[in-house]
RNA sequence: GUGGGUGUAGCUCAGGUGGUAGAGCACUUGGUUGUGGCCCAAGUGGUCGCGUGUUCAAGUCACGUCACCCACCCCA
């Protein structure tokens, strides 16, 4: 029999990988609840046309990096590549902005993207999602990018960057987009590479992007951004980096940092880390205020952040194995008995540990004990059980004595605090 | 989708010019009729990714194929 095998671009997490994602988890969730997040659990499927109307249907995203398939019914459904989609069809399907003007909602949980896996690059990865819904203050976008930053130092992230950009709105864009255009097909064909003479009709705006030195160099010449933003832009702009400024957040401007999804306008943003090879945005977002209203929704403004999981554990590396506090050895049928019983009371008491039920020798018990770890070995054997007793064994000092059951509580060195 | 790299024991890896497999760590047991870590000894464990070909003979050579990794692209 062939053995069945995990597809491409997933994996299995085990301890202590696993428990490194509840501890960022837990992390984000404390720090959220602080600045008045709610959880918002959605699903990861959903008809594919939402997220076509929302991402936009030239972007690489839609184009060729989702898991679409059909239902039983032939409806075409897709695994979510992101989470602001699905986090705004919710808001909107449930009317949520009928009950409060703000609404700040996260989410948490695995996306999904048809993509050639690399490092910190799998095709389904979890992400921490944190949404603003209902306002346009720049004051919003400075919160937001606080709270991310917070989270971040919270989670012990030192050598991170933070870069800002602002798109325009739909009245300042398209000026921009229009000079961009104009220059590009001023400039010699020749000068850009295959990939930016493609990008030049397709999408100019990724030129700017582009890693070639001579694209570069060319770009250099062309129109700025934040010089064809409108005056409200400008202000908007201008407000979201005085209030970073006075917050003590260092921030860089990158006036290339050109982001994939069509939604987003004014403020966005990427961090990023130098130590995690090729794919080193942590963390990303921006506002999207016209997305609500492309989805069928009320015409209200929203800003988000996503941030990538395996990314940041990639940083922090691994985690120590979880220590326990005690380890039963019995030394006969009958201590197995009572070993389960005496493990069930410390339990009782959040104390963590376990019992060798496989009757092996007390060396390889012992053995055991060592191997996992455990502050103390409890020691079962016929002379402990005529007297109540068990022999207690603390594992670092090497130091034991007998102690009658119910004093165990009390003796019992801890691993953990 | 396009490059490059790597597939040999549970893990990390050795195996000039072809002669059907090794180390370290890990694991099990023992050295102590009931005592861990260090040490010592023995033991378990391999269709050498898979297939085809060349050859008396393939882990080693050729072709194909699959998987994983890294990079491009794109992004969290």
């Amino acid at each position: 029999m062939d053995k069945i095998k995990k597809i491409k671009g997933f994996s299995d997490v085990f301890s202590p990988r696993s428990d490194s994602y509840t501890l960022l988890e837990a992390k984000a969730r404390d720090i959220f609840f602080r600045y008045g997040f709610e959880e918002l659990r959605v699903p990861i499927l959903e008809k594919t046309e939402l997220f076509a109307r929302s991402i936009g249907t030239e972007t690489d995203i839609v184009q060729k990096e989702m898991f679409t398939f059909p239902d039983r019914k032939g409806r075409s459904l897709t695994l979510r590549p992101e989470a602001t989609a699905g986090v705004a069809r919710a808001y909107i399907e449930n009317k949520i902005y009928s009950s409060r003007d703000i609404s700040k909602l996260y989410t948490i949980g695995p996306m999904f993207r048809y993509e050639r896996p690399q490092k910190g690059r799998q095709r389904q990865f979890q992400q921490i999602n944190a949404e603003i819904l209902g306002s346009t203050a720049p004051e919003t976008d400075a919160e937001l990018l606080l709270m991310l930053n917070s989270f971040l130092r919270d989670a012990g992230f030192q050598k991170l960057s933070l870069e800002l950009n602002s798109l325009g709105c739909p009245q300042c864009r398209p000026d921009f987009l229009k000079a961009v255009s104009d220059f590009l097909s001023r400039q010699d064909e020749e000068a850009l590479c295959p990939d930016c003479r493609r990008r030049s009709r397709s999408n100019p705006l990724r030129v700017y992007d582009c890693k070639i030195n001579t694209c570069r160099e060319q770009i250099k010449k062309g129109p700025v951004l934040t010089e064809y933003l409108c005056g409200d832009c400008r202000d908007h702009f201008q407000t979201v980096k005085r209030l970073l400024g006075i917050s003590g957040v260092q921030y860089r401007i990158n006036p290339n940092l050109v982001r994939g999804l069509d939604y987003y306008q004014r403020t966005t943003f990427e961090v990023l880390s130098e130590d995690i090879g090729a794919q080193s945005a942590v963390a990303g977002g921006g506002r999207y205020d016209g997305l609500l209203k492309d989805l069928g929704g009320p015409d209200l403004p929203g800003i988000g952040f996503a941030c990538g999981m395996e990314r940041l554990l990639l940083i922090l590396g691994e985690a120590p194995n979880p220590q326990s506090d005690f380890f039963i050895a019995p030394l006969s049928q009958k201590a197995k008995e009572i070993g389960l019983l005496l493990a069930c009371q410390l339990r009782a008491k959040g104390l963590r540990g376990d019992v060798a039920f496989e009757g092996k020798s007390l060396k390889s018990q012992l053995r055991q004990a060592n191997k996992q770890q455990a502050a103390a070995c409890l020691i079962l054997g016929e002379e402990e059980l005529t007297r109540s007793t068990v022999l207690l064994k603390d594992l670092s000092s090497g130091e034991q004595s007998e102690i009658r059951q119910e004093d165990l509580l009390t003796a019992l060195p801890l691993s953990r605090q």
